[in-house]
DNA sequence: ACGACCATGTAAGCGGTTACATGATTAT
DNA sequence: ATAATCATGTAACCGCTTACATGGTCGT
C-alpha cells in the first residue's frame, strides 16, 4: 500500500504534470518532504503504474522527468481522497518543549529573542503566503469562492496558513508583552 | 549528542520527578512520542547520568520507576533551552492534501464530512486545553502572569493551543459554509 | 465479560534527515 | 569569487510507529 507521502505527491499531480523538483516545491507548504525522500518514491509510483513521466532536454537548465498522473493513479486518488484523515495530525514545534522549561532560564533577555525570531519566521510565512494568495487569485478570478473551482482546495489551504500564521504571530507578541512588563519592573527598583 | 525528544523529557523533569508512563502523559500535547520511543530513551539518559530514579513499589498498581534531573541533565538544559528552536517547526495534516486533490471528488458531501470530522476533532481538543488551563489558574492563581512564575511557561502553551485550535474550527466553519452555498444552489435547481 | 487505566519493556520496519555526488546558469 | 537556482539521484543513519508481551485493578 501507498504512505502518505505518495498520495500527497499523486494530489500535487492532480491538477497538472510537474517535475520531482517542482513537485518538491509544491508539497514543501503543505507536507514537509526533502528531495532525497521524493524522488526514489516517484521512482517507485512510476514503477508501480501509479504515475508516468516524459524526459524533458533542456539546454539552459539541467534536464528533468515531468511526471502525470496515470488512471490507476486517478483512481487510487479518488479512493483515498474521501477517506477519513489521520488523528490528530502531528505538529513538532521545539518552542514548546523550551517554553516549558523557561522558568530555569536566568537570561530572561536569551528567552525573549526566541519568542521574537519566533515572530519573525511566522511574518515570513505570512508574506510568502499573502504573494501565494494573489497568485491564485489572478489565476482563478471570482470563481474561486466556488466549490467547484478547479483552485478552491488551493485557496482554502492558503486562507488556513494566513490565519494560523497570524494567530501564531500574535502569540508571539501577547507573550513578549509579558517581558515587556518584567524589564518595566527591573528598571524601577 | 541527546536528541530533541531527549530534551524534551528533561524538561519535563525540570518541574518535578515522574514516571515514563506520567512524562509520556505531560509530553503529548506538546511534542507527540508513543511509550515504545520514550522508555528505551529514559533508559539511555539514565546511563549518561542526565537523569536518575528510584523505584517505586505500589500494591495496586504496577511498580514504577521515578525519574529525577541530575546536575548534569539541568546543566545540558540551562543550555540548550535559550539556544534557538529549529526552524520551520515541522507540521503535517493529511487534510492538507485532500483539500487540495478535493476537486476531483464528485461527491461533495463527503467532503464536507472530513471538514465537519476535522472541527470537531479540533472542539476535543479546546475543551481539553481548557480544563488544563483551570488546573493551572487553581495551582497557580493570581502570580501566573509573571514570567518568573514556575506555571508561566505551562501558561502560555496552554493559552497558545486554545487560540490556535479556535482559529482552526473557525477556518473549518468558514470552508463549511461554502459547502451550504453550493447545498443551496443545487435545491433551486 | 470487557474495556480502560496503570506500567514497563522489546523488535521490526517504515518514515524522514543529513550527507555524498555532479554540474551548468545566473545574479550579486 | 560566491551563492542561489535548477535538477536528479544514492547511502547511512536516526526518528517514529506498530505490533508483540505481561499483568493487576477498577468501572460498567
Amino acid at each position: 500500500m501507498l504512505n502518505t507521502l505518495s498520495f500527497g505527491l499523486l494530489c500535487m499531480l492532480s491538477r497538472g504534470s510537474f517535475s520531482g523538483y517542482d513537485l518538491m516545491l509544491k508539497l514543501q507548504p503543505f507536507w514537509q518532504a526533502k528531495h532525497s525522500q521524493i524522488y526514489p518514491l516517484l521512482a517507485k509510483l512510476d514503477q508501480a503504474g501509479y504515475v508516468e513521466h516524459i524526459k524533458i532536454e533542456q539546454s539552459d537548465k539541467p534536464d528533468k522527468k515531468v511526471y502525470s498522473l496515470t488512471g490507476k493513479g486517478r483512481q487510487a486518488l479518488i479512493e483515498w481522497v474521501p477517506e477519513p484523515a489521520a488523528e490528530p495530525p502531528t505538529t513538532r514545534d521545539e518552542i514548546n518543549l523550551k517554553a516549558y522549561a523557561m522558568w530555569m532560564i536566568s537570561d530572561k533577555d536569551a528567552m525573549r529573542q526566541l519568542f521574537e525570531t519566533k515572530a519573525a519566521h511566522h511574518r515570513e510565512k505570512l508574506e510568502y503566503y499573502d504573494r501565494l494568495l494573489e497568485q491564485v487569485k489572478q489565476e482563478s478570478g471570482d470563481n474561486l469562492e466556488s466549490i467547484d473551482d478547479k483552485n478552491f482546495g488551493r485557496y482554502i489551504l492558503i486562507r488556513k496558513a494566513i490565519t494560523l500564521a497570524n494567530t501564531q504571530i500574535e502569540w508571539c507578541g501577547w507573550v513578549l508583552s509579558f517581558f515587556d512588563r518584567h524589564a518595566q519592573k527591573e528598571e524601577r527598583q
